[in-house]
DNA sequence: TCATTAAATTGTT
DNA sequence: AACAATTTAATGA
């Protein structure tokens, strides 16, 4: 319950403020509970926000305005998402679900600005976040259909990371087979068959309710 | 603290 | 998709 503790633990960039900064990000900052399957944010709405995940899993389906393909990508806690949007106060361009109960924290568009006004490692830090998503979507956009079931998961897990800085963190996520089934888009006993294969493969370990990243690299580029 | 039971997750067909 | 096996969490002595 305590919001500073959340903060420092879900968000990266909280770490990168001065203690003015921070003040004023923990009064201006609202977090709201979601049941799994609620949705946070919805496509065509006005982003008001950026949206973060303390707590749980979040799941953001990118509808293209061409039509049907519909890729999603993961957040898991710790990541923050939507700054896009709030850039060029624009509607949000996808729905935001929730794949599990989840604690999400929303921090104003004005602190927001505020923040990218006065602090540099903060423009850094979300200079970095830009650049690592670009590269996230276009090596889906790129690859995603083509890629066998075992790759598509690989990879989902891969991205799953990647929001997050992971130094010093732990390489493991709880994340049930089911759930990385609705990110591959795959069903969850293929997931399984997938996650056996990428354990034989050394780059993972399977555990109960969650998988531990053994070679971070070896998932991005896994193939076939 | 340990044993029993229920719920959730995983493995198999 | 349905079922069985396994693991974790919850309950009560």
């Amino acid at each position: 319950m305590n919001l500073k503790y959340s903060l420092q633990d879900a968000a990266a960039w909280f770490e990168l403020l001065t203690p003015d900064q921070k003040e004023r990000v923990q009064r201006d900052i609202s977090v709201a509970q979601y049941p799994a399957a609620a949705m946070i944010e919805r496509k065509g709405e006005k982003a008001y926000a950026w949206i973060g995940v303390l707590n749980g899993l979040v799941k953001v389906s990118v509808g293209t305005s061409d039509g049907k393909l519909a890729s999603l990508t993961g957040v898991p806690s710790g990541g923050w998402i939507g700054e896009g949007s709030l850039l060029k106060s624009e509607a949000r361009k996808y729905d935001i679900v929730a794949l599990r109960e989840s604690a999400i924290a929303r921090l104003p568009a004005k602190t927001f600005d505020f923040l990218l006004d006065s602090s540099i490692p903060f423009n850094r830090y979300l200079l970095h976040q830009l650049n690592e998503r670009v590269a996230q979507f276009i090596g889906k956009a790129e690859y995603d259909r083509l890629l066998a079931p075992d790759a598509r998961v690989a990879r989902c897990l891969a991205e799953l990371f990647n929001p997050l800085l992971y130094p010093g963190k732990s390489m493991r996520l709880d994340i049930t087979q089911e759930e990385i089934g609705y990110l591959a888009r795959i069903s969850r006993q293929r997931t399984n068959q997938a996650l056996r294969t990428l354990e034989e493969a050394n780059l993972l370990k399977i555990e109960y309710g969650a998988v531990e990243v053994l070679d971070l690299e070896g998932l991005k580029q896994y193939v076939v």
